[in-house]
DNA sequence: GCCGTTTTCGGCCCGACTGTTTTCAGTCG
């Protein structure tokens, strides 16, 4: 989890409330962990799970919950999660056994919660029976075959654990969402292509678009006596560097770069995400990548049903077989059924006909949910009364304000970059270049961004003057300097279009706290030339984990200036790298009426083409065409950045 | 730990797989 490390958060000292809807979040999800390890009742697991889950997505203020004492009627938080919760967002204190247990538990054996194969169960016993206490330890124990001895282990249970070790050292990592469905539809077109395959869809995280992806699945309908030679074919198919197993009805393998016939390699980084993510070493650990993949094959007639499985999510899942069982029906991966002594493909029989997963929503009276939004963050409830977003599409987006060019750290021309929007059919454009501060990006002068604002007026001018519905805005994405203020000047920054404000001075913003940051980053964005805020966490995926901060806080203020009459646009960066805003909190602009700008944050013509992943997750975040600027055509973005 | 127009106690989603077991526990998705 973002953001999180292994301790309670210390209170902010001018509370209450003393803790944020993250802090307690995060501390109701470690304490999940904790719990299972010292071997709770795993409901009682889930209640903090849930909990966690819960406040982090609440769209209500903790403090006046806490305050009221309403935070008691939320469905899931009872007596013991709501005491606690008042306790520490009231009072400043971590209940004592949450403190006890944080500090009993060794930080090793978290770590062994990492290991495929590895659960909670056995980590307790291996670390009592043998005193270990890191996944170093349980390597030279299993060396040792102290392990194999053990009840309810063995000899292969020890293997399977060296194995998991090696395994979590080598593919730990979680693919960004731009590789995994580079690797997934390419798969999938080689599927389809395979006689006998009737129709196959990407199904699991790849397919609800999350931002990482862990391993890859496939479904494929194919009638049971093709099964054996399409099986066959998969398996000798280009791309497979290993093979996990092959049973009747699943195929599980590795796939590598190999797949890629026009061989793999990666767009232009900026200096920033390249610094993150460990420089130029880290291309090479992508061109020898590799990611795990599962292909289920299943009778046309269970298809829906086992998609609809595989894609998840399993909280989404979890709320389905609920709102099934209700109607006295039972729902798995073959179908939808009354309840029956049979099982498997058998039980399938009884089921419900399903053509698409549409006609599984419909038997349970809720409208088709899109992948997408599939995580039980309120899709459930939305479905079942016709309330579900109409979500915006690639074809919404007229512009976006955050691009650079040569100006400072882009590899394209003003006039590159403004040629390439046109040819995506946008019918405007905002350049961001870095301000001076951000010298390892040649952050521009004051002067040579005040000329970059007349050069464009220029083209602007003939643009009006020949017809053409296409408008350059100029801007500066200026960093967030010390006491959250800007890298401009007043003055200068008066004669611009707008502000695109960011943090870059991740050492100095890590090492803070969430109080401090987030007061920075109000009176930032306080500042009258602000319209926009950067990359709001500074996360960078697979790379580093983004500063502390307070979003909700930050939305809510930006929340109140918009009602005021100003314009304070939150970004949705995105790169592939960053995806930031995160989607669980695009939704909670929307419900504040903040307006979010997809930003591709291009540094080159191609890097346009990162808007693309910005509306799988803006989409994925409830998003419609009213809640983003990108949607707005070239004369009302001008009233709204003049107004 | 949470929840309740059949319940304040006894449930809490479902199935496959694996390895350890003579009937089941742990893990995973």
């Amino acid at each position: 989890m973002a953001g999180s490390s292994w301790t309670l958060p210390k209170p902010r000292a001018n509370g209450p409330p003393y803790f944020s809807r993250n802090q307690v979040s995060n501390a109701l999800h470690q304490m999940a962990v904790l719990l299972e390890l010292s071997g709770a009742n795993m409901f009682r697991v889930r209640s903090y799970q849930n909990g966690s889950r819960l406040i982090g997505s609440l769209s209500q203020d903790l403090g006046e919950l806490v305050a009221s004492g309403e935070i008691f009627e939320l469905k899931g938080i009872g007596k013991g999660l709501g005491t606690a919760i008042t306790q520490s967002v009231g009072e400043g204190n971590w209940p004592e056994d949450w403190i006890n247990l944080h500090q009993t538990t060794p930080q090793g054996l978290i770590e062994m919660l990492g290991i495929p194969g590895v659960g909670p169960k056995k980590i307790k016993m291996i670390h009592e029976e043998l005193g270990v206490l890191s996944v170093a330890d349980l390597q030279e124990a299993c060396v040792k075959n102290e392990v194999a001895p053990m009840k309810g282990f063995g000899a292969k249970s020890q293997q399977k654990i060296l194995d998991g070790i090696d395994l979590l050292a080598r593919f730990s990592a979680r693919r960004r969402l731009d590789i995994g469905l580079r690797y997934g539809q390419t798969f999938l077109s080689m599927i389809l292509k395979l006689d006998g395959v009737e129709r196959a869809e990407l199904a699991g995280s790849a397919r609800r678009r999350k931002e990482t992806i862990g391993d890859l699945d496939i479904v494929a309908a194919v009638k049971p006596e093709d099964v054996e030679r399409v099986t066959n074919e998969i398996l000798s198919m280009k791309g497979i560097a290993d093979v996990k197993g092959a049973g009747d009805s699943k195929v599980s393998v590795i796939l590598d770069t190999s797949i890629f016939e026009e061989g793999f390699s990666l767009g232009h980084l900026d200096a920033n995400v390249l610094d993150a993510i460990g420089g130029e070493s880290y291309e090479q650990l992508e061109s020898g990548g590799t990611i795990d993949a599962q292909v289920r094959l299943v009778p046309a007639h269970v298809f829906p049903y086992t998609l609809a499985y595989f894609t998840g999510s399993k909280e989404h899942n979890i709320r389905m077989r609920q709102a099934a069982q209700d109607r006295g029906l039972k729902l798995n991966e073959f179908g939808l059924m009354p309840e029956t002594e049979l099982t498997g493909l058998e039980a399938a029989r009884t089921s419900l006909p399903a053509e698409d997963e549409s006609d599984i929503y419909s038997h349970l009276g809720m409208d088709f949910v899109t992948p997408e939004l599939r995580e039980d963050m309120g899709e459930i409830e939305a479905s079942a009364v016709g309330q579900l977003p109409d979500l915006i599409t690639l074809s919404n987006i007229k512009g976006a304000l955050h691009n650079h060019t040569t100006l400072s750290d882009g590899e394209a021309s003003l006039e590159q970059m403004a040629d390439a929007a046109q040819r995506m059919g946008w019918n405007w454009l905002g350049i961001a270049d870095h301000s001076p501060t951000l010298q390892i990006a040649h952050g521009a002068s004051a002067e040579d961004l005040l000329d970059q604002h007349r050069t464009m007026q220029k083209y602007n001018k003939e643009w009006e003057d020949s017809g053409v519905d296409f408008k350059l805005f100029s801007g500066v994405e200026s960093d967030i300097l010390e006491d959250g203020k800007l890298d401009h000047p007043d003055d200068v920054l008066a004669q611009i279009d707008y502000v695109v404000a960011s943090v870059h001075a991740m050492g100095r913003w890590r090492s803070r706290d969430e109080s401090q940051n987030t007061e920075d980053l109000l009176k930032c964005l306080e500042h009258p030339a602000t319209t926009v805020l950067g990359h709001p966490t500074g996360r960078i995926l697979q790379g580093r984990d983004g500063y502390e901060i307070d979003l909700h806080t930050i939305l809510e203020h930006m929340s109140e200036a918009n009602k005021e009459g100003e314009l304070k646009a939150v970004e949705l960066n995105a790169s592939p790298y960053r995806l930031d805003l995160d989607w669980r909190l695009c939704k909670r602009a929307k419900e504040l009426q903040v307006p979010v700008v997809i930003n591709p944050d291009a540094h080159s013509v191609q890097g346009l083409g990162d808007i693309d992943y910005g509306v799988m997750i803006a989409r994925k975040g409830w998003l419609e065409e009213s809640d983003i600027l990108n949607s707005l055509g070239r004369e009302e973005i001008t009233r709204r950045l003049n107004g």
